[in-house]
DNA sequence: GTTTTTGAACTGACCAGTCAGTTTAAATGG
DNA sequence: CCATTTAAACTGACTGGTCAGTTCAAAAAC
């Protein structure tokens, strides 16, 4: 199972997510090239080839790779709460993520509301199953009355997640002096009325 | 001054951005060929290395342009109101604003928060013009004591305008049915508080 | 007659993807 | 143990295609 082989391998893809993350967070897709993910990844050019199909492919695993682990962060995060403390776990969750995965969620915000891309049914598919979390949450709050009943869910909670993101890498990249507290406070009491 | 010539040629340059914000919006800025350009605008790909230095430059004077508008919008809507009816209006003006010109507000939530590209530096002023028509009335508000005195204003500001562009694009690319009413009204109470 | 646009041809840089060859970890077997 | 074999993992030069940007003569618009 974890033998040598199957490490080396996995290692070598996790480095090449590391660096094409970043590239794509900076320059886009398109102005990312395979030999600078190669580069930066410290493997030969074949490397990547070796272990992905294309370079749409090598995107399109990384997107599933980090909206998997957000999601499993928001399962944990919520996990046995009752529905208001969910929602502020939820929050600060999301902050906690975008701050560790800083580039992917610059990515994340360039790419997800963008038309016409090929990748684009797997990012729709990985947001619903982001945003699924929250709505379940909220969708709990709502029945247990917990939240307002005439809550809208599926559109409370695509607001709620649309807007974290862009808070969150709004801090990251323009203030990023405010301390995490601060940041969460704000979006908190942006977010209370839920 | 708007005699034929000039006229046609302001025409020829109003085409050209249309083709190109709605291409780059659709697949990024690499991703976007001249041809494409030229070719939606219908035009001669010559024509647009007349009225252009180069791709990068008719880009930023999109965006130079695109901004100036947005920023006008945002000073005519608070002319003469009181803090938090101006705050109400510069919401509604954004969102209107987002409606009308959705391809290049994909284009800016796109790019605002990338690092490293050639356009930065100017994408960086543009925000800051726009925010700072923002700052500027949350900055009466607060003086005039009709927004709360510790209101940060610089986060306040900016937060309001990056929350606004994603919960308007996400309308329109994910519930267009829904109508801008609703929109408004949600985006006023997440922001009532300021 | 001047400005603007056309359209086609051309160049040179750049880049995704390939593949024949090399290195390495681990399995085999003595 | 150590030597040999195997195939997985990796390498990097190479190829074929693409595209930004240039040029220009001729036409169209004013």
């Amino acid at each position: 199972m974890a033998d040598g082989r199957t490490r080396r391998r996995e290692d070598t893809r996790q480095r090449l997510f590391e660096a094409a993350v970043e590239l794509i967070a900076e320059q886009g897709f398109s102005a990312t090239t395979v030999d600078d993910i190669a580069l930066r990844a410290g493997v030969a050019k074949g490397t990547v080839y070796y272990n992905f199909k294309s370079k749409t492919d090598l995107f399109e695993e990384l997107l599933r790779y980090g909206v998997g682990l957000l999601t499993a962060e928001f399962r944990a995060a919520v996990e046995g709460l009752p529905p208001r403390e969910a929602v502020a776990a939820l929050v600060r969750s999301q902050l906690e993520y975008i701050r560790r995965y800083r580039a992917f969620a610059q990515l994340l915000l360039s790419e997800m509301w963008r038309t016409n891309r090929e990748w684009q049914q797997t990012l729709i598919l990985l947001r619903e199953q982001a945003i699924g979390v929250i709505a379940e949450t909220l969708r709990d709050g709502v029945d247990s009355g917990d939240l307002p009943a005439d809550l809208d869910v599926r559109v409370a909670s695509s607001a709620l997640f649309g807007v974290g993101l862009v808070v969150a890498v709004d801090w990251l990249v323009f203030m990023p002096e405010r301390p995490i507290e601060d940041v969460q406070e704000s979006l908190l009491a942006i977010v209370r009325r839920f």
